[in-house]
DNA sequence: CTACTTGGGTAGAGTACACCATAGTGTAC
């Protein structure tokens, strides 16, 4: 049985290969394109596929189509293994170093014949590279850069692949039937953004002899001591063995961290009897700090109120804003996100779709727009819900919004982000956004710094300034959820709700499944202790309705 | 290569920017 992510990862590959190769380039993107199609699909592409029908979805022809059928049949490709042939392995891990595409890899090959991101490496700092016909000093400096990073980021995964493989193994260690007790502890108690290892407490009887019965659960483990390091997956697993209630819980809270958390707080003076984790803390003398707030950045915080434990939880979501649906890069309509919606408890909405300088992402021009809001009124009645006519509204080099003052009063509501020039300066950045900030239309600012986890830092920005920005014009500031992103960065959460900011959480969902997505948001700021009275999707309606008029007059009735 | 329209053939995202080279290409959004 295949996965439907090995099917777009190998659509992705062909297209990559193509292109190294020279390919025209629409059959080139036909198999990106399809892959894209794929991965979007939501219904039972297998099905589709056994009767011969995928070209049913949009994107996906005959030979894609092909392509795909023969892979769920046989797990492999013909035509990946023809145009495959001759070229290294390693080559393929070039495709994904950023700065640098096929084509210029295709004439590096040629020119310097390595075969590995290494020998790249190697070639830049021999100074080889700089000598190729069209390459030069700062293309080989970047690179070298470049390939660091991702050898760097390479320790980690994301929250939600990291949670992916923390089930799993939680799965295999709680049906072994080994264990009284298994909890996650670590980095994903802790609901870090990126992480680096995964760690479990476990609770049985006679140790000695579980841990070799453990070790025997997976193919790459080893003991060391009371604990097992398992070497299976792409980040270590770390188990820790308890034989007591009191050493289960002491583990737990040694194992979660952090560990300037523990420096800080003298973790030495933990008391041998234990029922739970609170009784750590009263024992030093500490209100309870929640796993996920226990890092070195709770100390930093003045005020005490801020350091409560956070409220947050999806039931308290009231509002699903800043989506994305057809009209633009989304997968699916609105009746169809919002109808997803209601069944996920939210009852207020606003679309919002890339605006007109987003021409890559499909984004509305005022005609579209114009449109759009005739269907969120439809919509609006059709669900018996309110559906607000929102934008993600581009901000322009200068810091102006992409529609004219005149044309913004059609919006309700106003996300405003950047999507283009990300290499301003910190000072022309930090300008730009501020400007667009104090526009008194704008509600929000979407992905405050553009950030890609593991694979693009954030553009060059003042970060403090544009949240005393946004406190001072009421403007929320977006806690993206999208696991890519979880921008604002919870560190910088704490400086935003020392000056009353609001905060918007979203998961910027372009199809139906990505509005799940908006847990991994909650996960980041329950880290920063937020509330739900400073979160405006946890508003009631009327209080969102509120929300909307403290500035300008919205016109929606 | 796919979609669309038509029954064989055509169009297909646009733009800014860095870089190397001194006009043009590749990459990324």
């Amino acid at each position: 049985m295949s996965e439907k992510s090995e099917i777009v990862d190998l659509l992705e590959s062909i297209a990559s290969i193509l292109e190294f190769k020279g390919e025209n380039p629409f059959k080139i993107s036909a198999f990106r394109n399809a892959g894209n199609a794929l991965r979007r699909y939501e219904g039972d592409y297998e099905a589709l596929a056994a009767e011969g029908k995928l070209n049913e979805i949009k994107g996906i022809g005959k030979e894609t189509g092909r392509v795909i059928t023969e892979f769920i049949r046989t797990g492999d490709s013909t035509l990946y293994k023809e145009i495959i042939t001759g070229i290294p392995p390693g080559v393929l891990d070039m495709f994904s170093i950023r700065g640098i595409g096929p084509k210029k890899i295709s004439v590096l090959y040629n020119e310097l014949k390595f075969e590995s991101v290494n020998g790249l490496a190697e070639a830049c700092r021999k100074g080889e590279l700089a000598k190729v016909k069209g390459f030069g000093e700062k293309t080989q400096a970047k690179l070298l850069e470049e390939i660091s990073k991702m050898e760097y980021n390479r320790q980690f995964v994301l929250m939600h692949q990291a949670e992916r493989l923390s089930d799993k193994v939680r799965d295999i260690l709680k049906s072994s039937g080994f264990f009284d007790e298994v909890s996650v502890s670590g980095e994903i108690r802790r609901n870090m953004e990126v992480v680096k290892e995964l760690k479990f407490v476990v609770f049985c009887a006679g140790i000695s002899e579980t841990v070799a019965k453990t070790i025997s659960l997976f193919v790459n483990a080893i003991s060391e001591g009371e604990k097992i390091v398992v070497r299976d997956f792409s980040i270590p697993v770390y188990i820790h063995f308890s034989e007591s209630q009191s050493s289960f819980v002491k583990q737990l809270f040694l194992t979660t961290g952090s560990e300037e958390f523990l420096k800080n707080i003298k973790a030495t003076e933990v008391p041998e009897k234990l029922e739970e984790e609170k009784e750590i803390f009263s024992h030093i003398k500490m209100e309870f700090v929640a796993p996920e707030m226990r890092e070195k950045e709770y100390f930093d915080i003045t005020a005490k109120e801020l350091r409560k434990s956070s409220d947050l939880e999806q039931e308290k979501l009231n509002g699903l804003l800043h989506f994305h649906t057809s009209a633009s890069d989304g997968n699916n309509s609105l009746e169809e996100m919002a109808g997803y919606g209601i069944t996920k408890g939210y009852s207020y909405f606003a679309v919002c779709d890339h605006s007109k300088n987003a021409a890559y992402a499909n984004g509305l021009n005022e005609e579209r727009i114009l449109k759009q809001k005739e269907l969120t009124r439809a919509v609006s009645e059709k669900l018996k819900t309110k559906v607000y006519q929102g934008i993600e509204c581009d901000i322009l080099t200068d810091g102006a919004l992409d529609f004219s003052d005149d044309f913004l009063t059609v919006f309700d509501f106003i996300v405003a982000s950047v999507h283009s020039q990300f290499n301003l300066s910190e000072n022309d950045m930090t300008a730009r956004i501020i400007r667009a900030v104090e526009n008194p239309f704008t509600d929000a600012i979407g992905h405050p710094t553009g950030r890609l986890l593991l694979a693009r830092d954030g553009y060059k920005v003042n970060i403090k300034k544009i949240i005393d920005a946004c406190a001072a014009n009421s403007v929320a500031i977006e806690i993206n959820a999208n696991p890519h992103r979880l921008d604002l960065d919870w560190r910088n959460v704490f400086y935003a709700r020392e000056k009353g900011a609001f905060f918007t959480i979203n998961a910027d969902a372009h199809s139906l499944s990505d509005i799940d997505l908006t847990r991994y948001g909650l996960a980041v700021a329950r880290k920063a202790g937020l509330q739900s009275s400073e979160v405006i999707n946890c508003f009631s309606n009327e209080e969102f309705y509120k929300f909307l008029n403290r500035k300008v007059k919205r016109i929606y009735k």
